[in-house]
DNA sequence: GGTGAAAGGTCATTAAG
DNA sequence: CTTAATGACCTTTCACC
């Protein structure tokens, strides 16, 4: 149901090279320019394909401290005015709200750890914030990825029989 | 300062809207079309812009949980062992090596809380992991974002910020 | 600024579930 | 009968020189 193997092939496509065009893809794919195109609006209908927007790097703005602070915060309130706070803060790039001893679990960026301190004491000052405890991003082991995922919602197959011959060469 | 004002705005423009072209890029800034693919070039070439790849929602393709793992490491191997084999794991989506008392901090996706927990056994189960200790992510309040710092670093406001510092220039 | 080359849209046809 | 793929047409638009 989500994707099958040709999508899988043709997001895997876009990701290494996003300069090939949809005529382009088509001819290495195998198929009809315009199934590539339905393909790609039905992965963007769906949600699959979220946007085609090109991927920032903070640390080559100058922000190169990430940091993941882990936000307790008092009973009342909730957890919504907070958010709206923090999203006012360019350095935070992420919040989720999560299970266990905290609350919420934010990403942030700095420009140097002294920056940090300035950014983490602006969460801190956050109405609704009780405590913040911090963990610093060392080092970059796997940087988000998504294309392990995709292959493996690609091979799954829901249905038999979706496909009608041999994996063109 | 690593981009200016008009790198701020036309990385805002290709964000909205990754469908405008070159030349109505041009158009809308205000610019010769020569001077918004130059910057767009240096842009790619400092690494501000890593891409265009198609940004891919795990929630779409059936994982809709998140969650995130500490791991704590035996003393001996190191880290990168481990961060190889947690790179075979396609649920692992991001990795990075932290400070405090946890040594890896790893973003995993699963297809359901009972998946999950396969999961988070295959991350226990990798050599060189001690312990791990996961938080679920119940809601994101903020998505991946990168607009506001790119605002901030073009020498821009996003909003009715709480900005003290010296602003630059 | 001009030009070759795509993108994007529509359509009729064919095949398969 | 509904969905999808295909090849063909078309016009607009872009990217490159």
């Amino acid at each position: 149901m989500p994707i099958d193997e040709l999508d899988g092939r043709l997001i895997e496509m876009f990701t290494a090279e996003p300069r090939v065009g949809v005529l382009e893809a088509s001819r290495r794919l195998g198929v009809a320019r315009g199934t590539v195109q339905a393909r790609l609006d039905r992965l963007s209908r769906d949600g699959v394909i979220a946007g085609f927007g090109p991927e920032i790097d903070p640390a080559a703005l100058g922000y190169g401290v990430t940091a993941f602070v882990t936000l307790q915060l008092r009973q009342a309130g909730g957890h919504d005015p907070v958010a709206r706070r923090l999203a006012q803060v360019p350095e935070v790039i992420e919040a989720h709200t999560i299970t266990g001893p905290g609350d919420m679990l934010c990403r942030i960026v700095a420009r140097s750890n002294t920056d940090l301190q300035r950014v983490i004491d602006v969460l801190v000052d956050v109405a609704g914030v009780e405590r913040a405890s911090s963990v610093i991003s060392l080092a970059t082991q796997i940087p988000y990825r998504t294309l392990p995922l995709v292959r493996e919602a690609a091979g799954r197959r829901s249905g038999p029989g979706q496909n009608d011959g041999p994996p063109p060469r």
